[in-house]
RNA sequence: GGUCUGGUAGUUCAGUUGGUUAGAAUAUCUGCCUGUCACGCAGGGGGUCGCGGGUUCGAGUCCCGUCCAGACCGCCA
């Protein structure tokens, strides 16, 4: 295989040549001999037939070289004064960039060769030129490195898809799902669709809404995930069943979030946690293995509440260190009011941060005081590679004090310690932010580092300030971990659940439980979440029912396949691995989504808009 | 719902304290060019400075509003 025919996704190596990943037919077809990529010292000679796009045309006068393109690659064509009749030789001097052409010609050896291209070693000597379709000017370049911004982009995807980068994380993303579907059907897990067209539920995030015109005034509402059905065929005895599925939430949207997403959604039964773990880890170990080449032993697991305390965040980022500690015992001994009154005084240390200027700091200061992060003011203390301290508190503490700090939070001479303090849950989050940021901007998190971990043991239930009662924290079909149902009386927010994240890099790739799976329990549950029993069984009076029927203990877990194929590809956009995604306010740009539809359409569903100014 | 950043040539951007005819790169067009491949050389065309209002002798620049895009907070079981 040639070396250049490698393209890099992140910075790891994938090959992407037809051959290697099949993706050109075996079949004899008419239109065109061979792809734009193939063709080597070893067709010399051969009479060939080639179609693609004009990627570039270099006009020398006496000597036209054309660059054809399509999916596998670039191919040179020559027509010169010698060799070339003089008609052809004008139709060629008039191919603009993007013309459709189908070109019937001879391979010739180069007399200077491009080794940058797998294809540089030969060209086609063109004898017959067929323009199948010409092209307006493209409105960006169509290269690897665009001169198009975002907005353009979008707006011409399709343009933007005949791009390598864009084309490749394409076909990345079809490498992924092909992986899984080999793994999990290897694994004895059948996928069987689910319906889109479903009820609306007021549980969790916001539903998309169908208008039913042959119910007046009734609406489907679109999956958030299919999880009633998954636990539904489990009871109808599938087994182990799997689905690549499109989901659907009517939320804000973010650089890693869309309103429609794929999920890799499983579900099997007969199982416990330890079983769901092991079947998934070794998918995810599988797909590493497969598409990144790397090999990773047994995933360390932690866990939710020690992933809180040392990290501030349920997906803790593990490539590197700079985990919290805790310095409460160690600074409420002296006059310093701020911490003296707060809840959790917690800090980091910053690798090599004594090296951050005063400017530097302040500029710290301002990034956690903003309204986003959030913080009063943050408290630092530089760590001298001469052993001495200098912190923004030397008011209060000393030496003795400063060294106990270095201690607790891990701090080297030259580190930075940075803390924040005041209410437990806010603080921490603030230091995890600016843990993540600092990372981010130290080069901390390398793309090409995978650092795999299980979360594990999640609270059932999280209290909402805005409704003053508790809501399920992963669903309400998540069974409480054994023995600690009585706790939902006196202590709720206690109660731990037989749910678990898979984190990557410090981004949710996955998560699961082990269901609930008799009826009994799960109308507890529901009744916890302050379902009244008449609300409960309008909304999942099916599942209780079956419920009913002989259900076995089953479990699972669905995979964010954008997001995994994003960060295997070593990005958190995930906009650039959606062949056709939506922008900040949920358009569809390109196609110019959502729009008004005809007053006889929502005549007949029965509506009415009541649009205010 | 909120915070921040941006909107100037086809495109990506620069544009000083408000001051002459708004620039660069690239793309594009014309001509030249005996091996290009980021081709090279010479020349040309290309602008409602997002939109509306205001301040001012004078606004790309300042103010108010608005639209669009992006990042983030809330939200996302």
């Amino acid at each position: 295989m040639n070396k250049k025919s490698q393209q890099t996704v992140g910075a790891f190596l994938f090959d992407y040549s037809p051959t290697s990943l099949n993706l050109h037919s075996k079949l004899n077809l008419m239109y065109r001999s061979h792809t734009n990529g193939e063709l080597r010292l070893s067709h010399l000679n051969q009479k060939v037939t080639l179609a693609g796009w004009v990627q570039k045309v270099r006009d020398k006068g006496f000597v036209i070289w054309v660059d054809l393109r399509d999916r596998y690659g670039i191919t040179q064509l020559i027509f010169d004064e010698e060799r070339t009749s003089k008609d052809l030789l004008e139709k060629a001097q008039k191919l603009g960039r993007e013309f459709v052409i189908q070109v019937q010609g001879t391979v010739i050896e180069r007399q200077s060769k491009n080794p940058n291209i797998p294809t540089g070693d030969i060209e086609i000597l063109v004898e017959e030129l067929t323009l199948l379709n010409n092209a307006k000017l493209p409105p960006f370049t169509i290269e690897d490195e665009t001169d198009g911004g975002e907005e353009l982009r979008m707006q011409f995807r399709y343009l933007d898809i005949r791009r390598n980068p864009v084309k490749n994380n394409l076909i990345f993303r079809h490498k992924v799902t092909q992986e899984v579907r080999n793994f999990l059907s290897n694994e004895g897990f059948i996928e069987v669709e689910t319906p889109y067209l479903i009820k609306s539920t007021p549980e969790g995030a916001r539903d998309f809404v169908v208008p039913s015109r042959m119910n007046p005034g009734q609406f489907y509402a679109l999956p958030q995930s299919p999880q009633t059905f998954k636990q539904l065929l489990m009871v109808g005895g599938m087994d182990k069943y799997f689905q690549i599925v499109k989901c659907f939430r009517d939320e804000d949207l973010r650089a890693d979030r869309q309103p429609e997403f794929t999920q890799i959604d499983c579900e099997m039964a007969f199982v416990e946690q330890e079983d769901i773990l092991t079947v998934f880890e070794g998918l995810t170990r599988h797909l590493l293995k497969e598409v990144k080449g790397v090999e990773i032993e047994k995933f360390p697991r932690m866990f939710y509440d020690d992933a809180m305390r040392l990290y501030g965040n349920d997906k803790p980022d593990i490539r590197f260190g700079m985990q919290f500690g805790e310095l409460n015992d160690v600074t409420k001994h002296k006059d310093f009011n701020v911490f003296n009154s707060a809840e959790l005084v917690v800090g980091i240390a910053v690798p090599g941060g004594n090296a951050f200027t005063r400017k530097e700091i302040d500029a710290l200061i301002d990034w956690v005081k903003r309204p986003q992060i959030g913080a009063m003011g943050m408290v630092y203390c530089r760590y001298n590679e001469d052993g001495t301290f200098k912190s923004s508190v030397d008011k209060f503490y000393d030496e003795t004090d400063l060294a106990q700090w270095a201690e607790v939070t891990g701090a080297k001479p030259g580190d930075l310690i940075c803390i924040l303090s005041g209410e437990t849950h806010k603080t921490r989050t603030q230091l995890s932010a600016l843990r993540m940021a600092l990372a981010e901007r130290l080069g901390l998190r390398n793309p090409n580092e995978f650092a795999p971990l299980w979360v594990v043991d999640f609270p059932l239930l999280e209290w909402d300030e805005e409704t003053s009662r508790y809501h399920a924290m992963h669903h309400p079909f998540t069974s409480p971990k054994p023995g600690q149902i009585e706790l939902l009386e006196t202590n709720p927010g206690a109660v731990k659940a037989n749910a678990y994240d898979l984190v990557l890099n410090g981004n949710e790739i996955g998560g699961g439980s082990i269901r609930i799976h008799d009826k009994k329990t799960q109308a507890l549950m529901f009744d916890y979440l302050g379902f009244s029993e008449e609300e409960a069984k309008a909304q999942f009076g099916f599942l209780m029912n079956a419920f009913e029927y002989g259900a076995p203990p089953h479990g699972g877990l669905a995979f964010g396949l954008d997001r995994l194929v994003a960060i295997l590809g070593g990005q958190e956009t995930i906009r650039d691995f959606i062949a056709f995604p939506k922008n900040n306010a949920g358009r569809d740009v390109m196609i110019d989504a959502p729009a008004p539809v005809d007053l006889k359409q929502l005549e007949e569903l029965s509506l009415k808009l009541n649009l205010k100014s």
